[in-house]
DNA sequence: AAATAAATTTAGATTAGTCTAAAAATATAA
DNA sequence: TTATATTTTTAGACTAATCTAAATTTATTT
C-alpha cells in the first residue's frame, strides 16, 4: 500500500505530465505540492525503488504504467466524491475541493465502483472535468476556451481550468455555470476583455477569467 | 487540529471509559489499539499536554470535556458513514466496519451535518449502535443480551456487542439481524447452549454467542 | 512487612517525511 | 567558451509515532 504524501505526489506527477513534457522537475513538482524541492529527491527516490516512476538524476521523472494507474484511480476517486458531494449533500461547486482531497485517498476498489454505480455513472464531476472509467481510461478535453472564440460565436460552459474557490465563486455569481450559453458580442483590441452574453444578460469578463472557462461551441 | 493517531487514541479512550472505571490503564489502551503500553505513555503525555485527557503517572487516563467532545463526534461520524454504506451503497453490515474508521476522521461540521440530513437523521447504525447528535448526547444501551431471557420469552433483536466479521456473517446466515423476533425455547442447564425460534426456525446458539446479542423484551 | 509479580514509565533507537545549507550538475549569457 | 545563474542533489538535522529493553512504581502474596 501507498502513504496518503506518496499518493499526493503521483497526482502530482501525473498532472504536470499531462501538458506533454518528458520529465517533469522537481521544481515543478515542489511547487504543486507546496514543498522544497530536496523533500521531491528523496520521494522520488522512494517511489522509484517501488517502481512508480522512472527517475534518472538531474533528468525529472515520469511515472511507470503502474504509478499512472495509482494516480488515475486516485482521481477517479476524487471526481467521484465531488459528484457525490454536490449532488447528493448538496455542496456547491467551490466548496468541494478540500472535502474531496481527503476522500479521494479511501481506496478500496469495492466503495469506489459502489459510489459509482450509486451515482449513475457520471462521466463529468462538478468542475467538467472528466471522470476516468473503472480500466482507468479518461477523455481528455480539447481545451477551447472562451477566449478563443471570435466575435458572434456561441457555445455552450463545459468546464473550468483553474479551481481556485474565488474563481469558482466569481463565476457563479456571474451564471457562468456549467451547461450556460455564452454569445460573444463585442472584444476589446487591446487586452482582449469581452462582452459577452449570457442568460440575455450582459457580462464583462477579463482575457484572465475568459481564458480559463473552457467552451464547447454550438 | 488532531492526527489521526490522537483522535484514535481518544476513541479507545472513551470506550474503554465506558465501563465506567476512573482512570483507564496504559495496558487497556495498548491492547485494543494493538500497540506497546511505552507508546501509549508517550502519546498520552501529548494528550495531557493538548488538554485532552486528565492524567497522572502510574493512575491511568480519563477524558477531558474536550477530549470526550472529540472522541463523540468521531464516533458520530463513523456510524454516520456506516448508515451511507449499507443504507445507500449496499454494503453488508459486517462490510462497513473498517472502511468508517477511514471516513471517520474526516472530520468537518459541515460535512457530518449534511450527511446526517441527506441519511434523515437515522438514530442507529447497522449495528443497533446509538449515534450521538450533533451536541455530543448519546442514547446509551441498557444492555440485555439474548443470554439474559428465561425460556418462553420473547424479544427483538436490536444490536450486537461484538462487531467481529465472523460473528456478524454467522448472525446473519440464522437471519438474527436487527429487528428479528427471537423466543426461547430451551436453555442447557450445564453451558448456556440455548433453543430458539427465529423466524418460525429453530437455531441453537451458544452462550458465547447469545451474550454478544442485545435484545429487548416484548 | 518483605518478596515477588505485574503494570507503567524512561531511555535510547528507528522510520517516514520534512527542512536548511552546502555541493554538484545543468542551462544560460557574455 | 568561460562565467554566471538556475536547478537538482546530498548531507545532516528535526518531528511524530513507534519500538525494545531496562528501570521504576504499584499491587499481590506469603
Amino acid at each position: 500500500m501507498n502513504s496518503f504524501t506518496e499518493e499526493n505526489y503521483l497526482k502530482a506527477i501525473y498532472k504536470l505530465s499531462l501538458s506533454g513534457v518528458q520529465g517533469v522537475s522537481t521544481n515543478a513538482i515542489a511547487d504543486k505540492l507546496a514543498t522544497k524541492p530536496s523533500s521531491v529527491t528523496d520521494m522520488i527516490k522512494k517511489l522509484a525503488d517501488k517502481k512508480l516512476v522512472s527517475y534518472q538524476k538531474y533528468q525529472g521523472v515520469n511515472l511507470t504504467k503502474k504509478g499512472r494507474d495509482v494516480a488515475v484511480s486516485i482521481i477517479r476517486n476524487h471526481r467521484l466524491w465531488e459528484v457525490f458531494l454536490v449532488e447528493k449533500l448538496n455542496f456547491k461547486w467551490d466548496e468541494v475541493h478540500d472535502l474531496a482531497e481527503e476522500l479521494e485517498h479511501i481506496n478500496t476498489h469495492k466503495l469506489t465502483e459502489r459510489l459509482d454505480e450509486f451515482l449513475d455513472f457520471p462521466k463529468f464531476d462538478p468542475h467538467g472535468d472528466p471522470i476516468p472509467d473503472k480500466d482507468g481510461n479518461i477523455i481528455q478535453h480539447k481545451d477551447i476556451t472562451l477566449s478563443d472564440l471570435k466575435t458572434g460565436e456561441k457555445a455552450v460552459v463545459v468546464g473550468v481550468k483553474e479551481h481556485s474557490k474565488s474563481y469558482l465563486n466569481y463565476l457563479e455569481q456571474l451564471q457562468l455555470v456549467l451547461g450556460a450559453e455564452v454569445e460573444v458580442k463585442d472584444i476589446v483590441e487591446f487586452d482582449a476583455t469581452m462582452r459577452i452574453l449570457v442568460n440575455n444578460k450582459q457580462v464583462i469578463i477579463s482575457n484572465q477569467a475568459s481564458k480559463n472557462l473552457i467552451v464547447k461551441k454550438n
